[in-house]
DNA sequence: CTGAAAGCGCTTACAG
DNA sequence: CTGAAAGCGCTTACAG
């Protein structure tokens, strides 16, 4: 354990090979846990490195074509704080499992989003997350890249199916749990705050109301009113706010709410109180994603949550699934993460 | 303009040479901006470029000591909306100075921040932003390290001074226009919640009330509640309901409370709604940040915006003029933001 | 104005 | 078990 003081900064392999008396190629080695190396060797190396702070630079791996263990990770925005947390929970989960995380945000916009993935696919990445899926435009041009460089790639809750690995929130099951709560409250008419085909994941909401209404023999005509702009921009608080105001100049009004989001849900639950209505008095509402906000306005919001640290758990393993050699077989599995229910105060029975 | 198919996929300046017949030292030449390239060249070059997508490799690039392109960014948390918009923010500005982003996140843990920034050290990034500073234990090290390599970086909004360019927030003056907006009020009582020396930012904002109160000839003592936790964990919702609850409990209630953030302010005025009080009839609320979901709740909250996208505008000024080679004579530069009063409906008249 | 060499830090063959 | 070569994609000197 004599260790003698390095002549300047252990900056290379190189540097730290001379500082131990060995060749660079031995340090190499061990950093890639090749079986050849003497135990006694490969533990004198790795102290060293400990010692010494030294990390082999990512730079010289990715330009070798070794692992970078930098996995690139592509938002479409960071409005919501639903997404924030998402980034939090990804970071984590990717630390946990050895990568380093690099975030690109698109804002949507599709010339954006390819430069990000070719940046990421030239970085020689081990590996990419979409989180929200891509834009169609850029569709096949990034499968082409990914095929083409071979590298792997994971899906969380895209918009549409695409051949790669897919985390999925499931949606429809989130949706018909909000509905079937409502209806065990009594209710029998609903509007929907925001959620209509167009919106992202608009269809697969709407698909999950559908099904519980036929099975519940309610005319989605007669029992909903859908109440969404063309094209709203930020899906915010504002939005909420009004599409609230649409609701409140509806000749007979439904006493149950069905939002977008959670924020959504807020922006119209503040609007309706201010109108003189009391939720959950004179309106029920719901909202989705079970932010932290939720929990902390009058009354507490009914919401679903997306269980984020579960989605980002299956997505991690199917990416080092995927970069390890074996298990290449699969084709494109799979993972559904089922949401919750978190009942809070702002729905109540229908009287 | 008669631009024959490549024969494979350009993945390098190897194979973009070639497919122009040119050698590859002269499409790095342009690449580089090279002035001693013949202009139709240079042309032919650029074009070929964007015909075929082609994007050198930043490994490559920053193998050789060249520009990457990348800039690094070290946020501490992620807990916060405000920090989501200013890595929103951050991402735009940079992506409009023709950086590319990446992000990491350290949870306030000095040993993952020595991690990150070595990190980014040995990726050869441009430049470094470290938004809310460093932790105490690692600033000897990582200033030698950033100094050793000679990489530039930027603090934006430190929580204590540092020897390296800085784009401040004046919390100090910013706390001031939420205490004169109370006084011009006929406030006279107020309380602080979350607002004490060990809270990041606390500091300067406690002077910043306390010179004002000097000025008004207010007892800090007499006029003046603190209310915090030692170990308060997040600094959200949830603590400001919490510290609301020891608000209620007090004998004499200063009717103007001032709080850490939104969160708090929102969390608080929530529990005291409960508690039966109107806000601003009973009691005046201010907050901090101006987050979206300030303006989205009853009733509306007042409080004080960041201004993220100037402070973002001077951070990535600051790393561009440390880039270029001139400038580096003036010494750790300094850049100050105003915050600005948002007056909403949660304030109102001491009766 | 353009060609060819050297070398950034690493890994994967190929020798011993 | 370990040494030395080749080469990943690029840029910066140095020649012509």
């Amino acid at each position: 354990m004599t260790s003698e003081l390095p002549q300047g900064p252990i900056a290379s392999t190189t540097a730290l090979a001379r500082h131990l008396g060995l060749s660079r190629w031995t340090i190499s080695r061990v950093l890639n846990g090749h079986p050849e190396v003497k135990p006694e060797t490969s533990r004198r190396v790795r102290e060293a490195m400990i010692q010494l702070g030294f990390v082999p630079s990512p730079v010289g791996r990715a330009l070798r074509g070794g692992r970078t263990g930098m996995v690139g990770v592509c938002f479409q925005a960071l409005g919501s704080p639903i997404v924030a947390r998402k980034i939090a929970s990804l970071q984590r989960t990717l630390r946990g499992a050895g990568f380093r995380a690099l975030f690109e945000l698109t804002d949507g916009r599709p010339e954006i989003e390819l430069e990000v993935v070719r940046h990421f696919v030239a970085m020689k990445l081990d590996g990419l997350v979409l989180v929200g899926g891509m834009t169609t435009e850029n569709e096949a041009a990034i499968l082409a890249m990914l095929a083409q460089h071979r590298m792997s790639a994971v899906l969380i809750d895209p918009a549409r199916e695409l051949a790669l690995p897919t985390v999925e929130l499931d949606r429809e099951h989130g949706i018909r749990l909000a509905f079937e709560h409502l209806l065990e409250l009594g209710h029998t008419r609903f509007a929907l705050l925001g959620i209509d085909e167009d919106v992202a994941y608009g269809r697969a909401r709407l698909e999950g109301i559908r099904k519980l209404a036929r099975s519940r023999r309610l005319s989605f005509d007669k029992h909903l009113v859908t109440l969404t702009e063309k094209s709203p921009g930020s899906l915010d608080f504002a939005y909420g706010r009004r599409l609230a105001e649409r609701y409140l100049t509806l000749a007979d009004r439904p006493r149950a709410i069905l939002a977008l989001n959670d924020q959504v849900a807020i922006g119209a639950m503040t609007r309706l109180q201010q109108a003189g209505l009391s939720v959950p008095g004179d309106v029920s509402l719901v909202g989705f994603d079970n932010l932290e906000v939720a929990g902390h306005v009058n009354p507490r919001l009914t919401t679903i949550d997306q269980h984020v640290d579960e989605l980002m758990t299956h997505a991690v393993e199917l990416l080092t699934r995927q970069t390890a050699p074996a298990g290449s077989e699969e084709s494109e599995p799979r993972r559904v993460v089922r949401p919750a229910l978190i009942v809070g105060e702002s729905t109540g029975r229908a009287t």
